[in-house]
DNA sequence: ATGGTTTATCAAAACGATTTCATTTTAAGT
DNA sequence: ACTTAAAATGAAATCGTTTTGATAAACCAT
């Protein structure tokens, strides 16, 4: 089979060593102008490839980030993925991408396999479900730094990125009382992920904060399914004073709900306004949307999460992480009428 | 800083040679069952992970599929990674994935990227741009096999997976002449794509096959620009007949059309009927929509592409390429409303 | 015991590059 | 011409794993 040129056949033809070579294509200075010529010019006659695997080896080091991710159909980590992926270009690394589909044992094995393939960094962003952060901790422990963005671990020890998602919350859910609305529902997200939490959070912050009293009748739990919204809204639909606004999860959700309206209370459709997370960028194509959405800057969180694991991989040996690194990037509310 | 186990530290601590070691964790049958478990238990404990890139190195096999496609913010692309890394996921194979964002130099980058990391096949999807097939070439030249998929190169002399454009596009023409529509225009791709070319022949087909003369005038070539679509758009309203139905490259183009429709024309949006390549998950939330979407089923195509690469992947080393393969994944017609 | 198998283990080479240290060559200074 | 410093090249070790061929140990039959 056809095999690829390797240094050793260029040291045979030119009658040197094959460290002279080595370092003539690495521009070494201490071999000699016409040398170096010499090399460089039937490298490229011969289409040599530097083998490396083989450099990757010997130097014990990659020069590649792993990326997690649940799920590419999903534009939020496909912005990340291309933030992380412009950091990882400017220090020349590569990145390879893995989804985990929402699967933790999946998950467990992207990172095992990730682990033996020696990547030098892992950028993750957590299924719904997983809980176990063993895998992560394992990771770490041969050295391979991990930074998660998005989903956050309970577990405050690692490092992370994420929006401000409580901020976030509270500006959307101020938008709509500002609209005028006093009944401002909540479909929240999965109790098991931690940004659910802190979403529904911020959204108390914004009743507090205008001195609407807290009604736990207002918030409902989705799992992102049509079936589970449209059985919120029906939850909804039916109490004796049902809410006028909405604050949603994510606006997948928001879209979901509006559907309902549109088959079940085709007459309220226009009245009711919602807000949430997510800006899609099909919005424009739709006549009933979301009134605000808000941006969570995916790119940017990508971005800095690749650059906060790049502080670690680039830390000196000896140095251990000490504290945690924490980052949150702000959202910004974008109105869409 | 923290270093992984290596096979080399069991042997040490286990008395035996390196070569037993490495047996027994590959269930070598020479090596004794108790020798087996010692070690494993040991490196079980020990949290042993195989350094792979030593292996691959030492293989000269990465056991790893690179795919190059032009954006992942597209869902196509998305559907046809997963179709492919099904199949790598069956013959235990990593996938890498990289975006060129239609930049062929970028493209050129990721190729000679891949080579270099030795990847064991390649499947790409080019650039709207791409001309220069020598790239592809030396990858094949070191022994690394390629495949395309959708968008395909002029020379025929690669192994493609394409979905069966001609017939798609005479489908979908034919459906709106069945509708009763017999100016049916049609918003064309770049000409520089393949593909452009391959489905402007289904439509003239579909035409022929109704007898239905050919109208230059009804064929506007777009970019896929929201601009480009407008402006070919607002060039058919000034027809002294325009149009009455328009079968499009992408259903993006479809999308952006009624848009204009909607601003310009707001009584022609529901007399229009639209079809189009694409059949997009959000079509469910429009109001004003394309009557129906060819589906190119794209998963079905990353499948086959995989298939393919890994049919030429372990060709015997003799064999070389006699050849070159073409298959053609059927399209299906959905209908909206 | 002797030779002949079979079974289990090991030593060493190999993969392609980098890097350290030694050696050779060239140039410079007297 | 002779020493010495500087410049250019080379030899060899190394990274972690697999694999081949050799060796050693255990078993069997005579």
């Amino acid at each position: 089979m056809k095999k690829a040129v390797t240094i050793k056949d260029i040291a045979l033809k030119l009658n040197m060593s094959v460290s002279t070579v080595s370092k003539a294509l690495n521009n070494d200075l201490t071999i000699s102008i016409p040398t170096r010529e010499r090399v460089k010019k039937l490298a490229n006659e011969w289409n040599y490839t530097p083998n490396e695997v083989a450099r990757h080896f010997k130097l014990n080091k990659t020069f590649t980030l792993g990326l997690i991710i649940p799920n590419m159909l999903d534009e939020f980590y496909v912005l990340a993925i291309n933030g992380a992926e412009k950091v990882a270009a400017m220090e020349k690394y590569n990145v390879i991408i893995s989804q985990s589909h929402e699967d933790p044992a999946r998950e467990e094995n992207i990172v095992d396999l990730m682990k033996r393939n020696r990547v030098d960094g892992v950028i993750v962003a957590i299924t719904k479900k997983t809980q176990d952060m063993t895998p992560f901790k394992k990771l770490e422990d041969i050295g391979i730094p991990v930074v998660f963005f998005a989903r956050l671990p309970k577990d405050d020890s690692f490092d992370y990125v994420t929006a401000d998602n409580e901020d976030g919350a509270l500006i959307a859910t101020e938008f709509l009382i500002k609209k005028g609305h006093n009944r401002v529902g909540h479909l929240m997200g999965p109790e098991l992920m931690t940004v659910s939490n802190i979403r529904l959070q911020g959204y108390k912050t914004a009743l507090q904060k205008n001195n609407i009293g807290f009604d736990p009748d207002l918030v409902k739990i989705v799992d992102l399914t049509e079936e589970s919204t449209f059985l919120a809204m029906g939850q909804f639909m039916k109490m004796k004073s049902p809410p006028t606004a909405i604050f949603t999860f994510k606006n997948y959700i928001s879209l979901d709900a509006i559907e309902y309206l549109k088959k079940k209370f085709p007459v309220m459709v226009e009245k009711f306004d919602f807000t949430g997370f997510g800006n899609l960028p099909l919005f424009r194509y739709l006549d009933h949307k979301p009134l605000a959405s808000i941006e969570e800057n995916s790119y940017q969180i990508g971005f800095e999460a690749a650059q906060l694991l790049f502080r670690n991989i680039n830390l000196p040996k000896s140095e251990e992480k000490i504290n945690p690194h924490h980052i949150k990037v702000p959202c910004k509310l974008v109105i869409h009428r």
